[in-house]
DNA sequence: GATCTACAGTTTACGCTGTCAACCTGGAAT
DNA sequence: ATTCCAGGTTGACAGCGTAAACTGTAGATC
């Protein structure tokens, strides 16, 4: 189906006015301010005629985190390849993270932070691709194979976090924010190479 | 006001039923869930009434999000009394959190969760009251207290994302749950200690 | 005892939301 | 020339938060 679609599928006039509104909405005015009817006023068609080129709501939604994850892998795997050791890759890769979050903070929304409950539809091998550039941070660690996901998680976990109380503006003001973002990222990179069971890793 | 109330307030009959099947409705179906309509049929008034007794919709919430405060302290400042070295403390406090988060998983969506415009008029003093065990992952680092401020978020930050990417059903399930977690966790640890920036911290 | 007042609830309504069913319309294929 | 159909429209439904106006009733005051 051309639903859950990438950005490279052939689009129909009224299909990319659609989905460049959308975009722009999400952008100036924010992921609660979307509304087909919104959108198509702005682009002169009825609310319905979305219907017509995406299944619903959710999956225009999909297409935009789609682009979102287009920005990201690409600015992570940027990034990643101009590093040569792993710990300098890992720091950069992780600020590219969280620069990403921090610019885009309505595309790192829609992708991180909205519940499962609007997701189940986005097919998992799919969303799994998409996010391709996270398993980077499995990579970097290089532990075996099933620690390093896990770690690659772990370190995916700080950041995260970081950046949705950011983008959530849950963090007090006071704080040197800059400060925070460093400090934070040298956690993570220093968590990933840490050994942090004692000894046996029982797997 | 009694609008964002806490737990103490007297309540008239009709304020406690509202509250009672808000927080039910939220515990068995969740935030989405939440209508004034739904709460209004179940507890046999109109919807109209509820803004006698609340300010607004969000303000209702705002009741909730605080028994979820007054749950997530009772947990924290019990584990963290009972430690008497800050490493097992904080490991201890850590795991609290954890817990709590997938425990209730609707509350900490409310509490932690939610884009800022919908909480923009929640009181700054009454959250920051609200959340006061947070501010234990900072005492236990035991750094001077700018520092340790922001060590704590850090901390936080950590499990925050664990909990957040969990509860959102973010993480590829294939991973072993348990020992996810026990490994953030133990990162979140180490990261509070650790020294990281090369001696001076410019602060 | 009659009247005024305050409260607690209701009815009605407004402007939003996503989405479905039915209808229309211009152009290509038969 | 007729049929078919993709791509649009209109109208509707069921839901949402909430504001305004109305109603009934209990208590205090004259």
């Amino acid at each position: 189906m051309s639903q859950t679609r990438s950005t490279r599928d052939p689009e129909t006039p009224l299909q990319e006015a659609i989905l460049t509104e959308a975009r722009r909405l999400l952008e100036t005015e924010g992921y609660a301010a979307l509304s087909t009817r919104r959108i198509a006023s702005a682009v002169g068609c009825t609310a319905t005629s979305i219907y017509l080129h995406f299944k619903s709501k959710d999956s225009l939604i999909y297409a935009l985190i789609d682009e979102g994850f287009t920005e990201l892998n690409r600015r992570v795997f940027e990034v990643s390849r101009a590093e040569a050791d792993p710990i300098s890759a890992l720091h950069s890769v992780a600020r590219a993270y969280v620069d990403f979050g921090l610019e885009r903070p309505e595309y790192y929304e829609i992708m991180f932070m909205l519940r499962a409950e609007q997701m189940e539809r986005y097919p998992v091998d799919a969303y799994r691709r998409a996010r391709r550039s996270l398993e980077v941070f499995a990579e970097l660690t290089a532990l075996p194979t099933r620690e390093a996901a896990r770690r690659g998680v772990t370190v995916w976990s700080t950041l995260h976090g970081l950046v949705s109380l950011l983008v959530a503006q849950r963090i007090d003001v006071r704080l040197d924010r800059e400060a925070l973002i460093e400090d934070t990222i040298q956690a993570a990179c220093l968590g990933a190479f840490a050994a942090l069971r004692p000894e046996q890793d029982q797997d």
